[in-house]
DNA sequence: TTACATTTGGACAAATTATGTCCCAAATGG
DNA sequence: CCATTTGGGACATAATTTGTCCAAATGTAA
């Protein structure tokens, strides 16, 4: 098996899980990032989602992937779209064909 | 096969070729559904997203599947959201996965 | 052409939502 | 205890969305 792509979850629980491992308090990051400690702990427990900016001064901060957390977020944003509309998650292959179709069919007159 | 799911692609594409079909002009539809001519016209060519409550009674005025029209709109804001984020299809995978975790793993301590 | 209706596009105000901070209470750990 | 970290609410401000108005462009038919 090639892949270790698996990741736990949210971009939140996955931040937590770091600091934690570094032992340094929510401040110390806070601070070095730029925003208020309050606003990293919400963005920890998924009270708050991050900026893109955000992730990327996190990413730089703890030298984790900035691609790939960017991804995390997006995908964040969207898991969170269905679960807060109770909507089913087959609406994300349908949305999938329509970004294949406006990737091809969308210029033409 | 069982399926006939198959759509073309956006609200705003299946608007118009609805609307078209029953040749009526955008300002009988819009003011019939209490919206500016102009507005409609924008929802039409995806200029607008709709709102819900525009979809829910554009769906009752053409007499069609409300919340099939409803789920179009939602897989329309993911799609346009990867175009506009230039972003992999992938990531409705990750998505995926995460809807399910949070469905399972949330109000855990 | 002219006249008339529809469609499109931009600028704008108003409404809504997102963002970040402040402050204090609760929890944690010495 | 005390000191620090973490959590949660209220709030001002910033940013985005939403809808309208108006005028220009396009279409249609005589």
């Amino acid at each position: 098996m090639a892949s270790s792509k698996k990741v736990i979850s949210t971009v939140g629980e996955q931040l937590r899980a770091i600091r934690e491992k570094t032992n340094l308090p929510l401040r110390e990051v806070a601070t070095s990032i730029g925003i208020d400690t309050s606003l990293l702990g919400k963005i920890e427990r998924n009270e708050r989602q991050a900026t893109k900016e955000q992730v990327k001064q996190l990413a730089a901060f703890y030298k984790i992937d900035e691609k790939k957390l960017l991804k995390e977020l997006l995908s964040d944003q969207f898991a969170f779209k269905i679960l807060e509309e109770d909507a089913d998650i087959d609406i994300f292959r349908v949305a999938e064909d329509k970004v294949e179709y406006l990737k091809t069919n969308h210029n033409a007159k």
